[in-house]
DNA sequence: TGGGCAAATTAACTTTTATCAACACGAATA
DNA sequence: TATTCGTGTTGATAAAAGTTAATTTGCCCA
């Protein structure tokens, strides 16, 4: 089922089954998406929005340089663009990090959902604060945090995110970002993530490398983040 | 009008006369609150979201130094929790920077809404959106600029959303803040905001002082901080 | 009018991170 | 097997911002 992962495990918002089956029956069609493809750009005018089935996808803004500051990434059973329903127009890009598979929900669609099952428009609306949530603790990631902190905070997240739709066993899972997609996200450059990469090696909390996140000291990485999960949102 | 600044000069969601009266209607009491005084700490439950109609107000998240991060401030017209609405809790603390008048809507209320006035439901889904955008404009600027960007970026935006709602004449506005609290917008030391008002009054952008900031050259400002309003959703 | 106090300001010094410049590694490919 | 290219790694140096500690300013109030 495509919409399998859409909400999981997220307090308050447990979706019927024919809930369910109504916003599987909104995708109007299944699309899969080359890595490192700019999907939409700031200001384009959207009738769709596209929940994420498979791979990553990134959000960001991009600065006068031609740099980027990631705003959001998402995993599979995220909404990736939902919030453009309501907005209409998007404040910044959505592109695919890794290989991704997509199903595109017309707007229109939507509308029917809303007039007709207003109990799965609030979980919709709740999606969308879910992500406000999440950007909510980026803020506090790089207004707060150190080098070491921003990675291991990022890291932990990631780690319940993907555990939470079953794609993390909570010490290791595969992610296809390199370590200047993590500068871009923690507003560090390449070469000081590299550093921080190792010393996070060094004092054994966790290693990236191949694309696999393996982290040793869940306990340790967390407090290096100050990470508490709360903010997700996630059952128990 | 208690309402009268909600969503007010915002992209494609004009209030219509009725919907201004209904939500108007849905203020259960009115109150002043004093300075700095925290209103909702992480976790607490809530049956009421806040909407504020004078003073500033701001939203934060702590660290373990005891130090906080600013995850957004409020001006007269913003609905403050109305994420609190389908979240139930929240995942920061909010409280009161200047004395605020702020005014209480019962979570029923919000309930009737909706399932009476679909379109209203509508524009206060949009306005949690307005929220999250700010945010992500907040991560450019703590992930991309240096602190003279952070802090011009921060006043220019300051003076758009007062000026959207009447209350900035573009070049000039009360702002009730100390350095120490742009600090914490900011992700700065407040030694540090300290030297770059310095800076900004000498190069002849900006001068913020006795709670107003006077922007002496708007199109410098905003070159400074790559400041661009588009996010604001306003009108025009 | 003189304390008392929060906020602003400044200086000296330290730490963190960015910048610049190589070089290494590994997978894909010719 | 050699080549290429993206990615990762490392070192030297510079710039930005943090830390600590005074000092000043402006304002409220006894």
């Amino acid at each position: 089922m495509l919409t399998e992962r859409f909400l999981r495990n997220k307090r308050n918002v447990s979706l019927s089954l024919g809930e369910r089956e109504c916003l599987e029956a909104a995708i109007s069609e299944v699309q899969t998406i080359e890595p490192r493809r700019v999907l939409v750009k700031a200001g384009d005018k959207l009738d769709h929005s596209t929940l994420l089935i498979d791979g990553i996808m990134s959000r960001h803004i991009d600065d006068h340089n031609g740099l980027r500051q990631l705003v959001a990434i998402h995993v599979p059973g995220d909404f990736v663009d939902l919030h453009a329903y309501p907005l209409k127009t998007l404040d910044h890009d959505v592109a695919s990090m890794t290989t991704a598979v997509v199903g595109m929900v017309p707007h229109g669609k939507l509308d029917d959902i809303i007039s007709e099952r207003p109990q799965l428009g609030r979980k919709l609306w709740y999606a969308t604060l879910l992500d406000a949530a999440i950007h909510r603790a980026w803020l506090f990631r790089l207004g707060r945090l150190a080098a070491v902190g921003r990675i291991a905070h990022f890291l932990c997240e990631t780690n319940a995110r993907l555990a939470a739709v079953g794609l993390s066993d909570g010490r290791q899972f595969p992610l296809a970002l390199t370590q200047t997609d993590i500068s871009e996200i923690c507003g560090l450059t390449h070469v000081h993530v590299n550093r921080v990469m190792r010393q996070l090696r060094e004092e054994r909390l966790c290693i990236f490398r191949s694309s696999v996140v393996e982290i040793l000291d869940p306990v340790g990485l967390a407090a290096r983040g100050q990470f508490d999960p709360t903010y997700l949102y996630i059952d128990q």
